[in-house]
DNA sequence: CCACTGACTGGTCGATCGATCAATATTGAC
DNA sequence: GTCAATATTGATCGATCGACCAGTCAGTGG
């Protein structure tokens, strides 16, 4: 039997459909998705999908809780809260484009989980994140860190979105770069920028 | 017959089966989509979607073309190449605002074109705006309207992300800044700000 | 008047979807 | 070792999808 169950060890099978359900569900969505094709990379009958999860629907969403439980973690363990304001901040910010960097398949999950899925579920993200994370632009702001002229969840939301869009829009930031002849940036370079932006330094010139 | 074609004389079933197509493709996406909805939806029969587009992805490769190409036409004639270069941004993220507020089934299919698709085209909106966008930034940057410290390319990417953000995640920037007790923003207090960003005014507090 | 073209309909085809279920293999408790 | 519970399979169901096509009708040029 060891050629014919070689690698997952029974019980492991849930989590063989897991990774493939979120490898496909990344690749072409939930209706673009299917139970058959998720259910061969995963090495399984179809029916064993429908058994430990219910259908298609409850796939999903298992999926969608594992890699949002994992990014809570990720984060929770990466933001030491005893941190400086500014250093806290940047690691933030560097932990947050880091993790989804490392992970493309559930920043490609997360996107599509904004406009598809089987019913609209709130992802519960805002929660634990907005509250840490205004608290620390918060407690830059009042430590003199980042500019004074903008609410501090408005600066985190403002650090998130240019991260985002910087993920899953590169090429056009590089179309836009390179009219003025200006040649691709690193990632920390681009998280200079960032915190150039929130930080509110460099007044225009004369 | 004036009761049975009393709305479309004859070829204009063209615009209503598009108008339709942009509708139901930016509520399910293009695989969560149907033919036959959107023939219902068009008040014609599910053939004639195939006579006039070839198919589903004739369809959809139409319809996205065609809101692109309002975008562009919006754009060119919101914008005024002979304004002084800050209130030349200001009216140019303005209308870049508004008109994905007053296109939000548009922008929702946009946002759709990013991940779904029959072969994911690649939107050629880069070349045009991006153009104009980043020469009216760098224009900006030598009168000194806007901060020195970053590529103008730049300056405008951070702009229209967060705009994006904006547009489509309002309910998680209400919850980023309820938890600091500050309230909504209106869409010119959020334009302010974004300006403000891109400025670098406001030096850190002592 | 006829011939021709394009718009449009209704019905239908094969393919494929998610779901289901009886049957079988495996496990763990005793 | 026995046996109930669970894991897993393979086959199949009804539904629905996109595509297709024969046929009708209106308009048009000769």
């Amino acid at each position: 039997m060891s050629e014919l169950c070689p690698v997952y060890p029974l019980v492991d099978a849930r989590n063989a459909i897991l990774e493939a359900g979120l490898t496909v569900f990344a690749a072409d969505g939930f209706h673009g998705a299917t139970m058959r094709e998720i259910a061969q990379k995963a090495g399984v009958s179809q029916g064993l999908l429908h058994h430990h999860f219910g259908g298609k629907d409850g796939l999903w969403r298992i999926v969608g809780e594992r890699i949002t439980a994992d990014f809570m973690t990720y984060m929770a363990d990466a933001v030491d809260a005893d941190l400086p304001a500014d250093e806290g901040i940047r690691a933030m910010l560097r932990s947050y484009l880091n993790y989804w960097k490392e992970h493309p398949t559930a920043f490609r999950f997360n996107l599509w989980r904004l406009l598809d899925g089987p019913r609209s579920e709130r992802v519960a993200r805002s929660e634990h994140i907005a509250r840490h994370g205004v608290a620390l632009f918060q407690k830059a702001q009042d430590v003199g860190f980042i500019r004074q002229d903008m609410p501090p969840g408005l600066a985190l939301i403002f650090s998130g979105s240019v991260i985002q869009f910087w993920l899953h829009s590169q090429v056009e930031v590089r179309d836009a770069l390179a009219t003025t002849g200006d040649d691709g940036l690193s990632d920390e370079a681009f998280l200079e920028h960032v915190l150039n932006l929130v930080r509110g330094v460099s007044a225009p010139a004369t």
